[in-house]
DNA sequence: TTACATAGTGTTATATTATAACAAATTTAA
DNA sequence: TTAAATTTGTTATAATATAACACTATGTAA
């Protein structure tokens, strides 16, 4: 059963949700909505984000302790995340800019150390916002 | 006494312990740290913190909940800030780099959206933590 | 097939992080 | 000196996350 897509039951389902959802789903938001299919508890929320995330199918926003889908494809196994974060309708969106993320990877610290991945969380007012 | 130098009390002492520590605090180790001073519940840790955050004395690590001091003069009032994360000593080195930062600023989203601020976190194993 | 290791599940309890709400005191500025 | 704005103190509670344990399912290899 988890050959097929590598994902197992729960993780599929939590899976689906995050990337059905237009915005970043809270762990405890994404609980209340899969009590119907039997998970009941957030231990098995939170470890199937965990894995999810660890696999690079989500990502975590930390600014705001939320989780959305992966829609890139520069951010191999979440080594590479960049977000633009509306700070007036929440709304979150993976930047995929192939120069940006050459940038950052290739950045060197001064102090010499070496980096293995980084996370970059942009905020503003979106255009939507803008025009209100 | 506000007005020497713009920190109240609870703000003035919080930010003193931030500002020794070679190490990120977080909120509860703050708020333990300090029951001796007459802080004795969250919020009063809270809400210097956020004010401190505003006015860019220290800065949130998101990836920790954890607090530093501000040690850069590139990020004015925090709308610019990149940090070096160590994951295995938990270190954290605020990253002074005016091209990084510039690049970052100038960063223009394809989809037109304009970036107030950023927040970057690399993240690696720091030199000291390579030696063991 | 059996046996073993690895990964996933279900469950209860608890730890950690953060805010709401309200009353009082202090500071600042008109 | 009065009024606004900020800060403080306090209690309670909300929101986020993990520990620990018993059990089940899956993949691998003798
Ligand atoms: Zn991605
Ligand atoms: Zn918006
Ligand atoms: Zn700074
Ligand atoms: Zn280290």
């Amino acid at each position: 059963m988890y050959k097929e897509n590598n994902l197992s039951k729960n993780q599929q389902i939590i899976f689906d949700l995050i990337n059905k959802s237009s915005e970043p789903l809270k762990a405890y938001t994404i609980l209340f909505s899969v009590q119907k299919k039997g998970i009941k508890a957030p231990p098995q929320v939170y470890r199937a984000l965990d894995k999810l995330v660890e696999t690079g199918k989500i990502h975590k926003i930390e600014s705001k302790n939320a989780f959305v889908a992966c829609r890139s494809s520069n951010c191999e196994i979440s080594k590479a995340t960049a977000f633009s974060i509306c700070e007036s309708c929440e709304m979150v969106d993976e930047i995929s800019d192939t120069k940006l993320s050459k940038y950052l990877s290739g950045f060197n610290h001064k102090k010499g150390m070496k980096f293995k991945r980084f996370n970059l969380e942009f905020f503003g007012i979106c255009k939507k916002c803008k025009k209100d």
